[in-house]
DNA sequence: CATCTGATGTGCT
DNA sequence: GCACATCAGATGA
């Protein structure tokens, strides 16, 4: 069993999730009537978990598909959080200099990246932050997630956000809620106990279908974001985003055009 | 809007 | 030692 390597003591999430019960019945004050008219039809239609065979798909076809999916967060008090993927990146693996798994290499970090599609890895980055990626098909392949749409639970987000934050800060805007890697691994409380577990069968976290794909025109492909100087690898148009889509951490607009 | 800085600790050379 | 798939706050335009 892996050590959890964050500050805030599970115990302390469990307090905040009684502390804002769910009520199930009642519209989630945070939304807009915008946000819960588009929310409504989301739950009126039968959803169903994403199965093995949806994971075993090329890095970048993975990527590119994964935008527009649920993201589901089981709470331990039965709270579930949901978001909708509106950004994704793909690691290639092996050739990819930008990759945890360059070269084919394999470390106890990485491990999950050559794991089965469909497994998550999470790992920690600058001390005190979580990226969470899913294997896809390829050695050493997987997509990182890089933005969701708060759909479901944006107050139990608001809290495990807040959390790391200053007690005098304003509450976050809905769009700043999950609009990077690390902010999504808050909201929805994704740390290094979830790496290497299966999306396919895990009780605490899945993918629900969403069944309006996302047409190709309606996606952007563009630079990473972060990755340094990787040689050609660092300019090539490995990032994905839902165009338009407010809740993207950042917007290319040389890519847009 | 753009750009800079400090926080923070682990993995890997 | 040092790089790191980041974030929030501050500053200047």
């Amino acid at each position: 069993m892996e050590e959890i390597p964050t500050k805030r003591p599970r115990v302390e999430l469990l307090n905040d999730v009684h502390s804002h019960p769910a009520k199930s019945n009642e519209k989630d004050e945070t939304y807009s009537e915008e946000q819960y008219s588009s929310m409504s039809k989301y739950f009126q239609k039968s959803v169903r978990r994403l199965k093995s065979d949806f994971y075993e798909q090329p890095c970048i076809t993975l990527a590119k598909n994964l935008l527009g999916q649920i993201l589901v967060r089981k709470l331990p008090d039965g709270t579930e959080l949901r978001g909708r993927i509106v950004e994704t990146e793909s690691y290639l693996g092996g050739e990819d200099q930008a990759s945890h798994s360059r070269g084919g290499k394999q470390t106890e970090r990485n491990m999950a990246m050559f794991m089965k599609p469909g497994t998550m890895y999470v790992y920690q980055i600058y001390g005190m932050y979580f990226c969470m990626n899913i294997s896809s098909q390829g050695d050493g392949a997987a997509v990182l997630l890089r933005s969701l749409e708060p759909l479901e639970g944006l107050h139990h987000m608001q809290t495990f956000r807040r959390n790391l934050r200053k007690s005098n800060s304003k509450p976050l805007k809905n769009k700043d809620l999950c609009n990077g890697p690390s902010k999504l691994c808050q909201a929805m409380v994704l740390d290094k106990s979830f790496d290497r577990r299966d999306l396919v069968t895990d009780p605490m976290a899945w993918l629900e279908e969403e069944e309006n794909k996302i047409a190709d025109k309606d996606i952007v492909s563009c630079e990473r974001v972060g990755i340094g100087n990787a040689g050609v690898w660092t300019s090539k148009p490995l990032r994905f985003y839902i165009r338009g889509n407010i809740y993207v951490s950042i917007r290319d607009k040389t890519a847009e055009a």
